[in-house]
DNA sequence: GATACTATTATTAGGTG
DNA sequence: GCACCTAATAATAGTAT
């Protein structure tokens, strides 16, 4: 798929799959109860829009969750300095186990080319997918973690309860250490920061 | 068309709807060579994003357009930016384990050296829920950027860096009854609805 | 929440007025 | 830029993992 050259012709698919766009957009919106936007800016460097229930309480409800790191709420980012170091310990553990991506072996191989110095919108497909591949791998032992503290401390279960309102929104602090010790001791048992898989998107 | 009632099946169309409008959006930037943005919340309150080039280079340019709010884009910070700066310094300290060799080999040698120091059993299962939760959202920003490049590369390549010094001349505004309205219009080729077409304000 | 599968359905490109 | 047409194509619902 390529950038369609005749501008005639790119204006008038451009017009057909904007609507097609706002109305798939509306379609989810209503079937699942969501709200969403959409900003188009066209090949005439038009804007068009599309919101439910509006744009801008989105917009600001986007700004205000993306941008106040370890604020209540702020659960993508308030978490992230921790995302970071699972991160580090996972591609540690992937290197102990020698089960790296031939991607990331030839680099290894080439000091000069750290391709992880790049900023993320810059690298390329097989570097993206080595980096979720891993963290949905560390997603997976934390979720079988969960399930096995759960035994242990036979305390209530919020995994997997079909409930989606589960979701905790308080801040909490989360100490690295015991976070590490804990996934150390989980991969000692199980070994499963040694899958290593490829993902595909589309 | 109306809400899915059964959260299940509800959970299940979003997920899949929520790739389809990506994927969409995709293409009518490749195709169109345009810019556009999808911001959506999941019906577990969770953010999901889609940005080309980045999501927060258009809703400023949206904001200033919209509103006379230059100062709006200062200090937020988007999920892209966030990914990267995180991303980056995680990469960093794979870097520095990468120069460290010798001990990182010694160390291999003896895993249980490595977490000696580190207390246990402090992590509970919220925030084993948060954690898991959080890189899930990750992932998903990860994929985001891969929907673009999986199309685009071979090997590993460069995002488009799309110009932003761009002159607004046009503002059109679709909300969700207006886009229905539309969309009935299609089947019953009735005209009567007011905001049936597209708006011009200049 | 994501994904694989497949029958069914909806969307799109390209053309015309 | 919109409305209408049609063959070709792509997205989706339902189900299960």
């Amino acid at each position: 798929m390529a950038k369609i050259k005749n501008p005639s012709h790119r204006q008038v698919t451009f017009s057909k799959r904007r609507l097609g766009l706002f109305k798939k957009a509306s379609e989810i919106c209503t079937l699942c109860g969501v709200e969403a936007i959409i900003i188009v800016f066209s090949p005439g460097q038009k804007i068009f829009s599309f919101g439910h229930p509006d744009v801008e309480s989105i917009v600001n409800r986007f700004l205000s969750r993306t941008k106040d790191e370890g604020g209540v709420g702020g659960q993508q980012s308030s978490t992230m300095r921790e995302l970071n170091m699972q991160l580090t310990k996972i591609l540690d553990l992937l290197e102990a186990e020698k089960v790296r991506g031939e991607v990331f072996n030839n680099l290894k191989r080439n000091p000069s080319q750290w391709w992880w110095e790049a900023p993320i919108d810059t690298l390329g497909l097989q570097e993206l997918e080595i980096l979720s591949a891993s963290m949905e791998d560390l997603k997976k032992n934390i979720a079988n973690q969960a399930i096995f503290l759960e035994k242990k401390t036979s305390s209530a279960s919020i995994m997997d309860n079909g409930n989606n309102d589960v979701r905790v929104s308080d801040h909490q602090h989360f100490d690295l250490k015991s976070i590490e010790a804990k996934i150390e001791g989980f991969s000692n048992h199980d070994h499963q920061f040694g899958n290593f898989h490829s993902q595909k998107f589309f």
